[in-house]
DNA sequence: GGTGAAACGACCAGATT
DNA sequence: AATCTGGTCGTTTCACC
């Protein structure tokens, strides 16, 4: 789903870039840290809001800290490719707390799957629900042995802005 | 880095659940949710947040929105295993925005990236600044066709919860 | 763990540049 | 469009029970 196609300016961008970097600012900080006072800046935030553009806020765990530490990659293939086969697939992974992503790919690989578990021996316990529950031809797991870069930061490096006087969002 | 081993309750696990799904939430509110008052609750997230278990608060974009659509996922083998080396890779690839998730692997795959940009066109101009700043041996890109999940909320089924007297409801 | 209250920030309207 | 001012309302935060 793509949304109705916006133009922004560099001030919508850099409003983008603070929220997305820390949602706890308060309009004051953001307003300043942006080059503006406060009230249009809020207004500028509520349109960001109304179109989708912002989706949400959310609060991020320290993973070790809460048993969920580890993240394994899972690769699928199957031979399966009834829509039958696939609804019923995307609703059962979908539906377990493990499975943080999921995605279909292009090329030899069907599914990936990013899996947070808090060990190897509850990756094996996932692995064994899953297969239970449906018919996967090929899957295959690794394991992440380090995390060196997380962030749900996009880049908003390739927006296209709107020089202009501002007729924004 | 793994922290302090706290112990935690049922509310806590509540109160977790409520932020990393909507961190927007009024402190009336989330008290509300997991049956407790507006202060205690408060003094429970300031020491989730102290303890390190909530990282941070940030908001999400729609990325299609953003020029930020496509999602590719990157797999690197090498042959270069010097720390040296380590070193620059990690840093190269860190610093480019296009990278939101960045992995050391086990098994056949070293390294696994995944890359955000507006189309194919980007991946490839993403890709020649990639192989252009270090050696790599092989790599090869999967694009995701469909997004059927993602989210950043962790599983917590698996946070060891104390089940002691700790709460009135 | 709870209560009450002060301090703060969000939100909106009106007037102005 | 942006800014400023003012005022209300809801929230956060803290001293105290």
């Amino acid at each position: 789903m793509s949304l109705p196609d916006l133009t922004f300016d560099v001030i919508d961008r850099r409003i983008l870039a603070a929220l997305q970097d820390d949602a706890t600012l308060s309009m004051n900080e953001i307003a300043a840290r942006v080059g503006l006072s406060a009230t249009p800046c809020w207004r500028r935030i509520q349109k960001l809001e109304e179109a989708g553009i912002i989706t949400k806020r959310v609060a991020l765990l320290h993973g070790p800290s809460i048993a969920a530490g580890v993240s394994v990659f899972v690769s699928v293939r199957t031979n399966q490719h009834t829509d039958e086969w696939l609804k019923r697939f995307a609703e059962v992974v979908s539906a377990m707390p493990e499975v943080v992503e999921f995605y279909r790919l292009s090329g030899d690989i069907d599914y990936l799957l990013k899996v947070v578990v808090p060990d190897i021996a509850a990756y094996d316990a996932f692995y064994k629900k899953l297969v239970s529950k449906i018919d996967l031809s090929d899957v295959s797991s690794s394991f992440a042995m380090e995390e060196i870069k997380y962030t749900t930061a996009l880049p908003l490096d390739y927006m296209k802005v709107d020089k202009r006087p501002a007729t924004s969002v």
